[in-house]
DNA sequence: ACTTGGCACTCCGGCACGAAGAGTGCCAGA
DNA sequence: TCTGGCACTCTTCGTGCCGGAGTGCCAAGT
């Protein structure tokens, strides 16, 4: 077990290296922190949280940086959330009260996180699997072409082309969009498949091909609608990653190009609270020197979807953990409204 | 005016220049291409060409490297465009025929040609201004609330809540819609005012209010979705644009953030053929060392929407622009087809 | 009037060398 | 267990030097 003084060093090692970006060394730290001890003894602590794996040094007789588990530990048990200050919460509220649809919160919130963090901004689209349908309509284009549009309680609209076997008549599809509606309506996404299983029945045979058509683009557009979307922003802000940094950032564009990856990285995080992966916990390889704080955000009690931020092993874990808590809630706060 | 001569080694220049990024002497230009002539020749040729302003020495005694002059002369007068290999065409045909719907189509095109050019690609959605109206569907959610649906030919789809200032019958609702579809059915979106103009003459007082209301949002709807979105892809190829580049790259992918700079960026150029903007050419400033090749894509004789690349100024012009066009040809086919 | 070879000059890039600075490990003493 | 001291290690700069590549110009050749 380390000694109290041990994570202080800690703490002060982290702090002075995400400040400065340069290898902090014993007599730097006893005079920019008031340990009360001399940099020899600090000497001997560093010695010990490097025999532990908490910091390393990039060569011999330079000065320490942390390693991921001294992020971790910082991160664990060394570091708080570091509340916004309230201008800031202001501001917040004012640039997302501004939104007009969802697009355009999403878009705001994106922007705003990557400028309050200055990194990169992830914000996933709210999810379809909680979300509950508000409405679903039916529209007959042609004889035998309808379109499907499905409205959800999140404020999203889809819509599909449906071409069906046969013609439908307009007193059928009356009756299809009523029944429908009234079954669906106010219902879980996930529900709506065992709801509507015998639709079918109670319609004539000469529809029910065409009935069966219209269910299975419901059910179609349902899941893929799960199939959830992103917006990213800020990348500009991975210049100020390093000075190497070709070789940094390079990677980090890739991965940020492939939605899939990204959907996996927010996915992943089980925690409903905040969590912080720190380097080598996140699986894809090109953001092994990356760390990403992510939380789930949602207009009632239950998160819809997620949002974080992906920078440099090096940050700011309090302010930043501090800006994406602050943002989801404000988030979760204007859906809630909408 | 320029001998023959001249403007070969003024191509030999940018040639190899784009190839090795190293500044080409006089020397290695007599080597690696078969002019018929000494390097002392061709240092001449260089000091004139230099003293018109088509190339420039990074020092004293260090090769050439062509200016935004130069590589402008270079596209109008040079170079061609380097049509694609036949293998090549049918995986940009493959790829993007794969297409499920409209946006897959934007966002298999930003991928092919951020691969084909290996450069930041940018991809305008299909442009509505020249676009028809397919179908306008009114639907009514509640006594006073409605949904206005409205399909494009280039198969987008908007739809808008309307809140009535007073309820609307189903009948009323009907003829209405009746009498939209009948009259903007096929129309450009452009004549759509005027063709709706005096559509509440038609119905009673009571429902003027409503109707006007919602000819309003369908305007509304219209112009807004004028307003252009884009797609990027492919920022990782930034990385390839030189050893300094920490500084070459923030601007851009500031720039490329803005959606409005990138609008404007492919708005500008009139020319409804390709259009390349070499260096300074660029009203961004962020994008002064960077060259943007765009050309307009359209489903039928009309172009609909612009797409393009942002690279170095130096890059390998005749192919860019064959991947560009060639790609713009293909989406307009796949656009034609759906 | 061009073209060519030769020559002197310039400048960048790489390398070795040395000095300075920062930091460490370890040891002996408090 | 903490502290001061000391020797050692490494990186980082700055300097000086050299080679190479390239230029400009001039005088001679076609």
């Amino acid at each position: 077990m380390l000694s109290e003084r041990r994570l202080e060093v800690l703490r002060a090692i982290v702090q002075d290296y995400v400040g400065t970006e340069e290898p902090v060394g014993s007599k730097a730290l006893t005079e920019r922190h008031n340990l009360k001890v001399s940099p020899a003894t600090v000497r001997n602590d560093m010695a010990a949280l490097e025999e532990e794996g908490y910091i390393a040094q990039p060569h011999t007789s330079a000065g320490r940086i942390p390693t991921d588990k001294g992020y971790r530990l910082f991160v664990d048990k060394l570091a708080g959330v570091k509340p916004l200050s309230s201008p800031e919460r202001r501001a917040i509220q004012n640039f997302l009260e501004g939104a007009v649809d969802l697009d355009d919160v999403v878009g705001r919130t994106v922007r705003l996180l990557a400028q309050l963090t200055r990194q990169v901004a992830v914000v996933q689209y709210p999810s379809l699997t909680r979300s509950t349908v508000r409405h679903v309509e039916l529209l007959g284009l042609a004889p035998a072409r309808l379109m499907l549009v499905l409205i959800t309680d999140t404020g999203r609209v889809e819509q599909r082309m449906i071409d069906c076997p046969a013609p439908i008549g307009e007193t059928v599809l009356a009756d299809l969009r009523a029944r429908l509606n009234s079954r669906v309506v106010g219902e879980r996404f996930t529900e709506v498949p065992s709801l509507v299983q015998d639709l079918p029945e109670a319609f004539d045979a000469d529809d029910r091909g065409t009935i069966q058509t219209v269910l299975a683009t419901l059910l179609e557009t349902l899941v893929e609608e799960t199939e959830e979307r992103l917006m990213i922003g800020g990348t500009a802000n991975l210049t100020r990653f390093g000075h190497d940094f070709p070789l940094t950032i390079r990677p980090v564009l890739e991965a940020l190009e492939e939605q899939v990856v990204l959907l996996k990285l927010l996915g992943e995080a089980k925690d409903p609270g905040m969590t912080v992966r720190i380097g080598h916990e996140n699986q894809h390889e090109g953001l092994s020197s990356t760390s990403v704080v992510s939380v789930g955000y949602g207009s009632g009690d239950e998160a819809v979807a997620k949002l974080g931020v992906v920078g440099p092993t090096r940050m700011d874990y309090p302010g930043t953990m501090g800006a994406v808590r602050a943002v989801a809630r404000y988030v979760g706060q204007i859906l809630a409204e909408s």
